[in-house]
DNA sequence: TCGTTATGCGAACGCCGTTAGCTTAGACTA
DNA sequence: TAGTCTAAGCTAACGGCGTTCGCATAACGA
């Protein structure tokens, strides 16, 4: 067919990050597609970690050179935006119906951090680059619609739903940065925590064995119903005295 | 003095990562200190960013070769702690008295973030590392501190305050993120906005003009008075009903 | 059938962090 | 004061990274 040889169709990724200058022609002559390198990228960083993920590596995964890589993708940090943005699906799952905005919102948030967290390749790629690919605009026009369905207004809304998007993946990268290399990091931790003299830090001293109870898991959900209560708080206050 | 040449005195930096095996010695002999190594990672990092951070760079600046540096500093990531927790003494300014709680937390968490956001290249270094240095620790000393004292159980405060230091964190992030190349990189983010048509992603196209009002600092007032009414609401029903 | 051109490859460039091995200056001991 | 020891500097290099240049070639449009 020749619609099948038309190039990227929109809403790939391809298509999102086509090169202006290039005029939309077919790109893929023989083996090496764009999805298989995006597919190659997603294993290296599922099985060895972010720092897996090298223009190197990613050729000898594919048996193929690396500047071939260059003829799919810009650069390294283009391949980035495209996995980060592919791993960022999840909008599609639609929440629960009978949820109110909060639950709703909770709900996705959630299901966001935990799939960040179940590929933590990804999430850490979320460090550098802050770039919007289609599926990430989707969770904003999500987001969006809820806090403007609660009855914030857009300007609120969009401040609203950026705080939250800021808080999931921070606590995310939180998480990550706790749980990198156990072994040394942890050991390490622990000496700068009882190194330092208990008259100083009185508190942590005190409360030690608690505050080492205290995982990621609390620390995001804390944050996230203290956001949600405080967002129904401004929206309750917001209605009442319009302001 | 033989008090002079003990060795580094407890509180600096040099202390707190002191390295173990090694007997607390004299440990500088001639020009290069591990101060002046600081500084000028601190010129470095003001002047040129977190990539201008190279060992290379840091020599020259010093007038020294790489190797050198080696002898003051393990790593690179040990030179990168010991500049984050050196930017971070910032809790040593204490918040208005008068204040209460949620005032003092609002105030010290603004000045941390100000902070942050004047120093961006330090601000860049906090997504690799999560160690936590001396006045890391007295930061979150003094956040507990607040917390306990308004009400909570030692495990909530401690779980509000890091929700709270993630927001903070990650709000200085996304801030970078934006400012990051204006040039191109905000050119890029347009396209991505506009090559989207407007039937899949409705409210982004009709709120776009008030979307793209909405700055980072709007986002960081919400997302903090969103979280310590959330907090306020939290320690209100917990006060009442000793859940 | 024949150019055009997208797509692969080999080889290299310049950057990075880091280390091995030497020299030397300064502090300690006898 | 003379001699020793060692911290602190240097030279030179290693391996790995992202990226680019130039060439070969296979598929498509004419």
């Amino acid at each position: 067919m020749a619609a099948e040889t038309a190039g990227p169709k929109p809403g790939t990724a391809a298509w999102w990050l086509a090169r202006e200058d290039e005029p939309a022609r077919q790109r893929r002559r023989r083996s090496l597609t764009l999805e298989a390198i995006l597919d190659a990228s997603m294993t290296l960083l599922d099985t060895g970690g972010a720092a897996a993920l090298t223009m190197r590596n990613l050729a000898e995964a594919l048996g193929c050179t690396q500047a071939s890589l260059y003829r799919h993708v810009r650069n390294r940090e283009e391949l980035v935006t495209l996995l980060v943005d592919r791993a960022l699906d999840v909008a599609s799952s639609a929440p629960p119906e009978d949820a109110d905005w909060a639950g709703k919102a909770a709900w996705s948030a959630r299901l966001f951090r935990e799939h960040l967290l179940r590929h933590p390749g990804v999430a850490s790629l979320l460090r550098g680059t802050e770039r919007l690919g289609p599926n990430s605009l989707a969770g904003v026009q999500y987001s969006l619609e809820l806090f403007i369905g609660a009855g914030l207004g857009p300007r609120l809304a969009s401040a609203a739903s950026s705080a939250l998007a800021t808080f999931v993946i921070g606590s995310v990268h939180f998480n990550l940065g706790l749980d990198v290399s156990d072994s040394e990091e942890s050991r390490h931790r622990r000496l700068l925590y009882r190194s330092r003299d208990a008259s100083a830090l009185p508190l942590l001293v005190e409360h030690a064995d608690v505050l080492s109870e205290v995982g990621s898991d609390d620390v995001f959900e804390a944050g996230l119903t203290a956001l949600l209560t405080g967002f129904r708080v401004l929206i309750e206050r917001e209605g009442g005295t319009r302001d």
